[in-house]
DNA sequence: CCAATCAGGACCCAACCGGTCCTGTTACGG
DNA sequence: CCGTAACAGGACCGGTTGGGTCCTGATTGG
């Protein structure tokens, strides 16, 4: 169902948790566990997250003691496809979007021959316009959060 | 990695396929198999394609014998969102995006509630921009378009 | 020197998808 | 009127992938 990977979701809930770090911290850092207890995601999980996102640079790790993560850049600096390609792998709908041709037995007759690739860079395009601060003003604004909230009704 | 599945990629290459009828042909319908023969895509999976295409509306049927399916819009009226929608279920990245609250467990505590929606939404106005002739304009020049007549090849 | 924390894997399990097949049901053709 | 060709709609099974957990180092501050 073009549905991406539940870790990609945690990896923004958990990049915009890393921005809201208190202005007058002291430890401009935050570690995993903490992270986990202010998202309710299961630690380990957090920890990959964070892990892949330290590995592909979207956030800086400090390590030893008092050590943590923070943001590389801030969040409206930040669009949602360069997540999703960190932590989901690169953006392509198909086997054959334009190199992975190598696992292609038949490109002569094959008739979806690099067929997807502007649908894959439209998807491109409008992921890249949308940063993590975009989403996050999209989310929890605070007297709009009435999802299924009913007043006194139910 | 976002990637959508091969049953779509099948109903475009099957759908495309189906839009090259020959304008003199006497039957103005295909059958299954005769579109597997010519795209080279196992029979019974075309077929499953083509069931799954017939019941969202996106192809028309004809029962009995000498019936066979056809498109029911043409190829430039169809945009591939509806087609990955019929294949491969709504569009929904996350599992909150609007109407699929139910599974969600604490709501009031979940940082994603919701965020994903102007991404998704972006998706599939890129995805509705985009219709079938389109990728077929995109694919390989008619030149090239070899048929598929394997050469009895075992 | 010790403790806290990140790094980078290996590992297992479950869910999902791809693919096949079987049994009706319909309609054309002889 | 009957046989056949084709669709309809499932059930079914196996492979793959992702989700999640855990363990063992490496590094740094105290
Ligand atoms: S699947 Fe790669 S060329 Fe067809
Ligand atoms: S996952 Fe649905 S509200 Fe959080």
């Amino acid at each position: 169902m073009l549905r991406l990977s539940k870790l990609t979701d945690y990896a923004v809930v958990v990049m915009v948790r890393l921005a809201e770090v208190s202005p007058g911290s002291n430890p401009d850092v935050q570690t995993s566990p903490g992270i986990a207890a202010a998202t309710g995601v299961p630690e380990p999980t957090v920890a990959k997250v964070l892990k892949t996102l330290a590995a592909t640079g979207l956030v800086t790790s400090q390590r030893g003691a008092r050590g943590g993560y923070r943001l590389a850049r801030p969040l409206h600096e930040i669009p949602v496809a360069e997540v999703i390609a960190a932590v989901d792998g690169p953006i392509a709908l198909v086997a054959c979007v334009d190199g992975s041709a190598t696992e292609c037995e038949s490109q002569g007759l094959c008739p979806v021959r690099g067929r997807w690739d502007p649908v894959n860079d439209a998807i491109e395009r409008a992921l890249s316009g949308i940063t993590l601060a975009d989403m996050r003003e999209a989310a929890v604004p605070p007297m709009f959060r009435v999802p299924a909230f009913l007043p006194a009704a139910e």
